[in-house]
DNA sequence: TGCGGGTCCAGCGGG
DNA sequence: TGGACCCGCA
């Protein structure tokens, strides 16, 4: 590998951007303009050199800002790279196209989609949408909906569409029985899709690529727009995604490339791993710079990460290290069963707070499956420790704000029946299954086009209250139509919610209504935000926002005060003072669904090795005798996985309180067990003595909290392990907690 | 049309 | 074990 390209007039332009760079990230930020490959190992700086690329491209002259397009995966990782950008970048991120991929897309396709077909004024379908078009199509198409999932459907037609397969060329090639029936569907779902003027997530990319394949015009105009690619988890690309890369790039070839094969996790989701593997293969000139040293973890935490993923073979080689401490050995502990395992993780991190070593939110608790939380929050409830679940349902998907959003897109696109289907008889009207049905053929009737039925309600022929109710709907959508011409968009939602009867239903008095009626009054801000202009010019830029954006980052305002219980795959990208990965088992990591292929078990490994490397500090690693899975107890042996780490030097034993020996062969070190933790873990797992038989808190109720100051009680509820919170803090979010006197008082 | 009980299923989830 | 969904009945 070359050293470093650095040019002497470049270092006079931009000396701060390589400022406290190592040489290889150097290297990386001053490569020429040929296809870089950065292999950026976890926690080796890759963000920082991403960014630091862009504006050294800017500053020395060989872009400019209007040249670049840098696309990532999640919002979270565009925000980041904004950020930072705006604070590299004199001039800022002006004209510069920085955002997912689908975004991207959907840019793309608004400009000159017309160029694919797609209609410019598209609206865009999320899971739950898509969902209820595919059972849709597969009842049109005969499939036993018994016997073949929406998933299990979705899943083939999604991954088709991943890999640029029409449903004619999908057909051609299918085999097997999920695939014939998947192949049956996909035509009519495609059908359903056009016909509401709909695109799918997988559309926004795969019309995409059939645009830029399709017109010289579109090609030529973004080949020339775009003389510098940036490409961040360049291993979780998918064959469609990497098709709009191949021809955006042309010949040109300056496009940089960023990812670490050793932690793709996504190939469930089309992401193809040979993609980074090939890339020399795809650009023979290509440079490759690995970043090697880590800025995370300590030497132990990296020794037993190292020791685990060099078991693979799909891999680039690469080897982190770090200037920093040697650090705590990492340890790997059995337990009996679940309980005794959530409890020695309590027991731990009640032993490192009590100590003062850390806060709660220094702590995290990985697990493969989200039904492994609940063991562990029962201990942490039990335990006063507070903790945070992330995951769940997304605020975007929760059904009052979507029932909201269909409303909304309805009177964007009168068009839309699966946004009318949704709130036609939300809240009641007497327009059930039924009514539903005759409406169908109606809208058949009339060449699909619902806005036709809803603007002459006679044609779906209902009778009695039905008739009366769609009648109702059809006047009140007209009603909004006309006021959107000339009101805000956040007054029409008012209007909406009064006229709809929506927020007398979504406010029914209970606690849960106060809670959901927060989540109408969350979207009623974003609408706020639109401005003063009539909702029928702002609605699709606003519903466009809302579709592509991700959930409203939990992890940011909070990370200080709670322990975070997360999933391997959520965790990505994240880092923690102290990690636990739990259920290092057999069956569990690996998942028994990747016992059968070679890669899926690489795949199991590196999900691992993605938890392992988030931890800086102290690391440990746990699994059990014996697990319930589905309600019934199994057997449970350890993970593969561990065996490297047994021979390892600084791996240490840790567990729980003598009642269980593993046999000898299952374990790396003795043991370590201790008095104080014995008792810890007692406490840890004893239920509250004094729990009060009724709820202290009432829904409303101004609290004040030790760490998190003041906010509102949402929600109360009792249960098993005492009574249970959950508070809107008025500057730390939203937390979920135990009552616990020590904690929270009442204010007022 | 709305509900209650039986049945079936169960991995990870961005945009 | 528990949630989602379907079918049958008020």
């Amino acid at each position: 590998m070359s050293g470093p390209h650095i040019e002497v007039s470049d270092l006079v332009a931009s000396p701060s951007l390589l400022e406290g760079l190592n040489p290889a990230q150097v290297e990386a930020v001053t490569a020429p303009d040929v296809p870089l490959l950065v292999l950026a190992g976890a926690g080796s700086g890759k963000t920082r050199v991403l960014t630091h690329r862009i504006a050294y491209l800017v500053a020395t002259a060989r872009a400019r800002p209007s040249g670049i397009l840098a696309v990532t995966f999640t919002n979270k990782a565009a925000r980041e790279m904004r950020g930072r950008l705006e604070g590299l970048l004199e001039d800022g991120v002006q004209g510069m196209w920085l955002g997912t991929f689908h975004a991207m897309g959907a840019r793309m396709l608004r400009q000159r989609g017309d160029l694919a077909g797609v209609p410019r004024d598209f609206v865009i379908y999320d899971e739950v949408d898509r969902q209820a078009l595919l059972k849709e199509a597969m009842r049109e198409a005969g499939v036993d909906e018994k016997r073949f999932s929406i998933g299990s459907i979705g899943g083939e037609i999604s991954r088709a569409k991943n890999d640029l397969q029409g449903p004619g060329a999908f057909a051609a090639a299918a085999r097997g029985f999920t695939e014939s029936q998947a192949a049956k569907v996909y035509p009519r779902y495609e059908r359903m899709l056009e016909a509401n003027r709909a695109l799918d997530f997988d559309d926004l990319l795969l019309k995409v690529v059939r645009m830029l394949e399709g017109s010289e015009v579109a090609l030529g105009r973004y080949r020339e727009r775009f003389g510098h690619v940036l490409v961040d988890e360049y291993q979780d690309t998918n064959r469609a995604q990497y098709q709009i890369l191949r021809l955006l790039v042309g010949e040109h070839r300056k496009v940089t490339v960023v990812g670490d094969p050793d932690q793709s996790v996504y190939s469930w989701r089309g992401a193809d791993l040979r993609n980074i593997l090939e890339f020399q293969r795809d650009y023979p000139e290509a440079l490759v710079v690995p970043l090697e040293q880590n800025y995370r973890s300590t030497a132990a935490i990296l020794r037993s990460a190292g020791a685990v993923i060099q078991e693979n073979s799909l891999r680039l080689e690469k080897q982190l290290w770090t200037l920093g401490p040697e650090g705590d050995p990492v340890q790997v502990g059995q337990f009996y069963d679940e309980r005794e395992e959530a409890a020695a993780v309590a027991a731990e991190i009640l032993r490192l707070h009590r100590g003062g070593e850390v806060g709660w939110g220094e702590v995290a608790v990985l697990y493969r499956t989200n039904a492994q939380s609940r063991a562990l929050e029962e201990v942490l409830l039990r335990g006063g420790i507070p903790y945070r679940l992330v995951g769940g349902v997304r605020f975007y998907q929760r059904k009052e704000v979507k029932d909201l959003l269909a409303y909304l897109r309805l009177l964007a696109n009168p068009r839309d029946r699966v946004a009318f289907e949704r709130v036609i008889n939300v809240p009641k009207r007497g327009v059930g299954a039924q009514s539903l049905a005759q409406i169908r053929d109606a809208v058949q009737a009339q060449g699909g086009d619902l806005d036709t039925v809803l603007r002459d309600p006679q044609l779906a022929g209902l009778r009695g209250a039905s008739g009366a109710g769609l009648s109702r709907f059809a006047e009140m959508m007209a009603e909004l139509r006309e006021f959107g011409s000339g009101w805000a968009l956040v007054e029409v939602l008012d209007w909406l919610l009064e006229r709809s009867g929506y927020r007398a239903l979504v406010r029914d008095g209970s606690p849960e209504g106060e809670e959901r009626w927060g989540n109408v009054l969350e979207l009623r801000g974003l609408a706020a935000e639109q401005g003063e202009g009539p909702a029928l010019q702002t609605l699709p830029l606003f519903l466009e926002q809302l579709a592509l954006a991700g959930e409203v980052d939990q992890l940011e305002d909070g990370s200080r005060g709670a322990v975070t219980l997360i999933t391997l795959h959520q965790v990505k990208g994240l880092e923690f003072p102290v990690v636990f990965v739990t259920g290092v088992e057999e069956g569990l990591l690996p998942h028994s669904r990747s016992l059968d292929s070679v890669s899926a078990l690489e795949e199991e490994r590196r999900l691992l090795y993605v938890g392992m490397t988030r931890a800086q500090r102290r690391l440990y690693l746990s699994h059990c005798f014996q697990r319930h899975l589905y309600g019934s107890p199994r057997g449970a042996t350890p993970s593969r996985f561990l065996k490297p780490l047994s021979a390892l030097e600084g791996t240490s034993g840790w567990g729980a309180p003598g009642s269980f020996v593993a046999p000898a062969s299952t374990r790396g070190q003795p043991l370590v067990l201790t008095r104080a933790r014995d008792a810890l873990l007692a406490e840890a797992t004893r239920p509250s003595p004094s729990e009060p038989a009724v709820a202290r808190f009432t829904a409303g109720e101004r609290v004040e909290h030790a760490r998190f100051g003041r906010g509102v009680i949402r929600v109360s509820e009792m249960t098993p392990g005492g009574e249970e919170v959950v508070i809107d803090f008025d500057g730390a979010g939203r937390r979920r907690f135990a009552v616990t006197d020590a904690v929270l008082r009442k204010l007022g």
